[in-house]
RNA sequence: GGUCCCGUAGCUCAGCUGGAUAGAGUACUCGCCUCCGAAGCGAGGGGUCACAGGUUCAAAUCCUGUCGGGACCA
């Protein structure tokens, strides 16, 4: 049940009824029609700026437009009260009926609540983590990670069929690197003293997999030139740092759907199809490019290449894709590797990139605007720096002087939940404070500690109204006569249950599940208030000493509290909790 | 030099793809436990929404420019 849903509609045939008297032109618009709830709560329940945004087309006054429609309005037995106000606003205030109607959705099906349909028969592809597989992932990797997951998430909430996928950038000069380094330990664990130069990988968690390696080759590499093994330690190694990555993962609680492998891509003719794709558009010419503004580089010489005209496609410059020796530069198989996602059939491809790939979006963009034919969107959501905070104090990190925080150090540190929450308390393009000590922390300033606290209150009334012999069972709660719910800290609890499905929708366009957060904060809240009120007004106390009647109508309400904000946290990853400990 | 992101209360940040008197937390002052978990709640002060133009019934929100901070490319 969305009420926002309902009352919009409501006021769309309404629209239309006065196109059909003749108050209103034919061949209006009303996609500009909002219903909204105001700001001001002394406005009602809901507002809608219909009179003024047809006012214009229409060359009628806003106000005349307001009062006709809130002519019809009244009539509807959901609207308690129609009022212009204002410009010609029109203020909505919502048959009391209304708000029990929502309980009893919410608790006639509890994990459904909220659901959307906006995303209903669009298949979308979610794209994340893509770390290279050289290591363990660490905090910058963790941030993308919780993201994509709560993106991928919600937007299943929101009625998307969507896949989350992998891409291992398995094919680069990064994963030979790897090689080299994995061989130094095969070495070291044959006893002999080697040194990590420059350029190779010293992380001590290569050391097991140079193990593993000697007990699985023997000492059959030993003393031989690179061409003989490299191959092979690249595949091996390869394949033990996504083992490492999948654990970490898990660890955090993400899954994927596909592992998609670069080095898939090579050999199999997906490169040079993408290619001529382009080509048969007219998008790939020899040229030179011109030399980058400004400073010169001392090493920039003209050369002619294969480029790809992304210019027309809203790029800055054409860019290469095969160099003048006739390999394909890193963009290649970026290219094919989306020509793929588009033949496999997504209507919407997310990418979530560091903010340190924000070079490539518009070369990216270009690419899938040119290989779909405009027919296949592509967002690309970058995720800024993590900063980190011990005590109040920034933290540095380091590869060389091992202070290097990975994603295990966190969830171990902190926990998989209160990773994942804090991560999306800020906007994925805006930089996040993550502080080690605040996050555990067990005040309202910690949002992941409010939130949980809030639920853990609930299940604490729950066990209690249970000993106390009141049945608290769904289907109970449904049939609870919900009338007495009448106090205004009880009504603004319940019209905020009533906007999440709105919410949903509202974050899911615009792929955006931070909001998600914030909205649970806000909730957590306003429970938190109504608890207190009970301070000071005892029939406003959950549990109603004699009076079966009342504790199961407010028990109805906060257990739909629970319900929400344990249907908001799930799409966050996040399990919400039984008792605060 | 170019591209992208950001600039909102002393501090950390929300702000519904344009709505009414711009909101939370924190900090400061004051009040609330004989009571379902005070790990909480309530009240108060605090703002030129970086700046200047533009678009319109309406701009923190959209457009242009300037300044400041960050990320990246060369």
């Amino acid at each position: 049940m969305n009420l926002f849903a309902e009352i919009r509609s409501l006021v769309n045939d309404s629209l239309q009824q006065m196109q059909a008297q003749g108050d209103l032109p034919d061949g209006l618009s009303f996609d500009a029609v909002t219903v909204e709830p105001p700001r001001d709560a002394a406005h009602g329940d809901m507002a809608t700026n219909a009179a003024m945004v047809l006012a214009k087309p229409s060359r009628c006054k806003p106000r005349d437009i307001a009062q006709r429609l809130a002519t019809l309005l009244s009539a509807d037995p959901r609207l308690a009260s129609v009022e212009v106000a204002g410009p010609g606003f029109l203020n909505l205030r919502l048959a009391s009926t209304l708000w029990a109607d929502v309980l009893r959705a919410i608790l006639a099906d509890p994990s459904g609540y909220g659901r959307a349909t906006v995303g209903a028969g669009i298949k979308v592809h979610v794209e994340y983590v893509s770390a290279n597989p050289t290591g363990p992932l660490h905090v910058g990797h963790t941030r993308g990670a919780v993201f994509g997951d709560a993106l991928a998430s919600m937007l299943d909430f929101a009625g998307y069929d969507v896949t989350r996928e992998y891409y291992i950038n398995d094919g680069g000069a990064q994963v030979d690197v790897l090689a080299r380094s994995v061989y130094l330990r095969y070495l070291e664990a044959h006893g002999q003293e080697v040194a990590f130069e420059d350029g190779t990988y010293p992380g001590d968690y290569l050391i097991a997999v140079g193990q593993a390696l000697k007990e699985k080759v023997g000492d059959s590499y030993l003393g031989k030139g690179e061409q003989f093994w490299l191959e092979d330690v690249r595949e091996f190694s390869t394949l033990a740092m996504m083992e490492l990555i999948r654990e970490d993962l898990l660890a955090l609680g993400v899954k994927m759907d596909v592992f998609y492998s670069e080095k898939s891509l090579y050999g199999t003719g997906l490169i040079e199809a993408a290619i001529e794709d382009l080509k048969s558009k007219g998008l790939i010419y020899q040229g030179v490019l011109e030399p980058p503004k400004g400073k010169k580089p001392e090493d920039w010489e003209p050369r002619e290449q294969t480029l790809f005209r992304s210019t027309d496609h809203g790029d800055d410059v054409d860019r290469p894709v095969q160099k003048s020796d006739g390999s394909w530069t890193y963009f290649a198989p970026d290219i094919a590797y989306h020509y793929d996602k588009v033949q496999r059939g997504f209507d919407q491809l997310i990418d979530v990139f560091g903010a340190d790939h924000g070079g490539y979006v518009k070369r990216m963009k270009a690419a899938v605007s040119a290989l779909s034919n405009d027919k296949t969107s592509l967002d690309i959501k970058l995720t800024q720096l993590v900063k980190l905070f011990k005590n109040g104090a920034p933290f540095k990190m380091s590869k060389r002087a091992g202070t290097f925080v990975t994603l295990r150090d966190l969830v171990d540190q902190v926990g998989a939940d209160a990773t994942r929450f804090v991560m999306l308390t800020r906007k994925n393009d805006a930089p996040l404070d993550f502080d080690f000590d605040k996050v555990m922390e067990q005040t309202k300033e910690n949002p992941v500690f409010y939130v949980q606290y809030a639920h853990a209150r609930i299940c604490s009334v729950m066990r209690k109204a249970q000993l106390a012999g009141v049945a608290v069972e769904d289907a109970v709660l449904q049939a609870a006569d919900l009338a007495g719910l009448t106090d205004a800290a009880e009504l603004t609890l319940a019209a905020k249950l009533a906007e999440f499905p709105r919410l949903i929708e509202i974050a899911a366009r615009s792929n955006e599940p931070h909001r998600i957060a914030f909205y649970l904060y806000d909730l957590a809240s306003e429970f938190h208030a109504l608890w207190n009120k009970g301070n000071e007004h005892p029939e406003l106390r959950f549990l109603q000493e004699g009076n079966l009647a009342t504790s199961q109508a407010k028990i109805a309400l906060i257990r739909a509290t629970a319900v929400v904000i344990s249907n908001g946290l799930g799409i966050l990853g996040v399990q919400p909790a039984q008792e605060m400990r």
